[in-house]
DNA sequence: ACTGTATGTTACTGACCGGTAACGCGGTCT
DNA sequence: AGACCGCGTTACCGGTCAGTAACATACAGT
């Protein structure tokens, strides 16, 4: 009962490189970096320690790279919204506040992956360490500078305050249960609209 | 050269099992729960791994034996404050600031135990995760009752986002290097002051 | 003195984990 | 045809970890 409609039917499966990444995100975001064994992430991939080792040398590189995807897709979140809305920094924001509502209430959400590498990495020499710190400064850099963009008065502040209440939320909704996460956009929102640089 | 000066020279040591806590205590916030195994915490506790056991069933006894303790000293810190400062609301909020300040300025901060243990045990039937959550929701709740009894307008929106600045500065401290995190207190205030009851 | 209780000590088990060696297989390029 | 290369398979190593057994010690109350 091999279904042949609606798909190529032997599609060519990624390489496995690629199959692995997408394996030890769905694991390490669900479980945990240092929960998950790097044997069940190569059977994950449906492949083997062997050739995941010959991809990454080391369970720390396995780890970087899967940061840097994160980073990397991340990233294009706000690539594409610019690309869309070009030089409109207002639909930009608004654009992203969208984003931050479907991740917060998307069900099963454990937070922000990055962050919680973080936490879960604690070694000061680690190589993911600097790939989290440039990540998140580089996301709190955008807020200001699409806040600069629209002319909000002290663009600084304000994405400071949007940036902690957001990553407030992110690490309290794995905290409480029916926490004040659900009502961060709400609150975003009043934020700027308090912000707003008046039109005059 | 045994210093006879200063301390009573022969003071009895607190008992195993609270010698155990400490040193679970300093090695789980330093390292991570998961980087930490039992038979160091004996050796850092000047005891043995039978005698945790004896006193703890398993390490995620010990885990939760941990984070109950924190809660209690955690709320602590708040039923201290009530009594500094009974039936004033606002000096207790002062108080509090305060004491954010001061966590947050301390230098070798990991943030907070109770949100990074909760990030480090997924598991949703972990013993830990229902005293992460009663206690985190315990802690918005106190804020609500604070703003509310100190006249402000809309506590529970307030008490939110207090709330989420301060688990977004904590989270964040740990991500980014001379992120926004140092500058909470300072927003904190001003959001405050913003939503103060006008005294009229 | 006797007994119970809390603690220390050593040694062990079984499981798991990160990482490696050696070999085999099937393509592909020349 | 032959060489190479990416991948799969199996088996293994050394280390660590949670948890336990058995025995020794020291001190309490009686």
């Amino acid at each position: 009962m091999v279904s042949t409609i609606n798909q190529p039917a032997e599609v060519t499966p990624p390489p496995p490189r690629q199959r692995i990444l997408i394996a030890a995100r769905q694991l390490f975001y669900r479980h945990g970096i240092r929960a998950v064994g790097v044997e069940s992430i190569a059977d994950a991939a449906a492949t083997n320690k062997m050739t995941l080792y010959r991809h990454f040398g080391s369970k720390d590189e396995l780890i970087a790279a899967y940061l840097n995807e994160l980073a990397k897709e991340g990233d294009e979140v706000w690539d594409a919204l610019a690309r869309e809305h070009p030089g409109d920094a207002n639909a930009q924001l608004e654009g992203w506040l969208r984003y931050v509502e479907k991740i917060l209430t998307d069900c099963g959400e454990r937070g922000c992956a990055v962050a919680n590498a973080a936490v879960e990495l604690r070694e000061i020499d680690h190589p993911a360490r600097q790939i989290i710190d440039d990540y998140k400064t580089r996301k709190r850099d955008r807020l200001v500078g699409l806040f600069r963009q629209a002319g909000y008065e002290e663009p600084d502040q304000l994405a400071d305050e949007v940036f902690l209440l957001f990553e407030g939320a992110r690490i309290s909704i794995q905290c409480c249960s029916n926490g004040p996460a659900v009502r961060v956009v709400r609150m975003l929102r009043s934020l700027l609209a308090e912000h707003a640089p008046k039109p005059r």
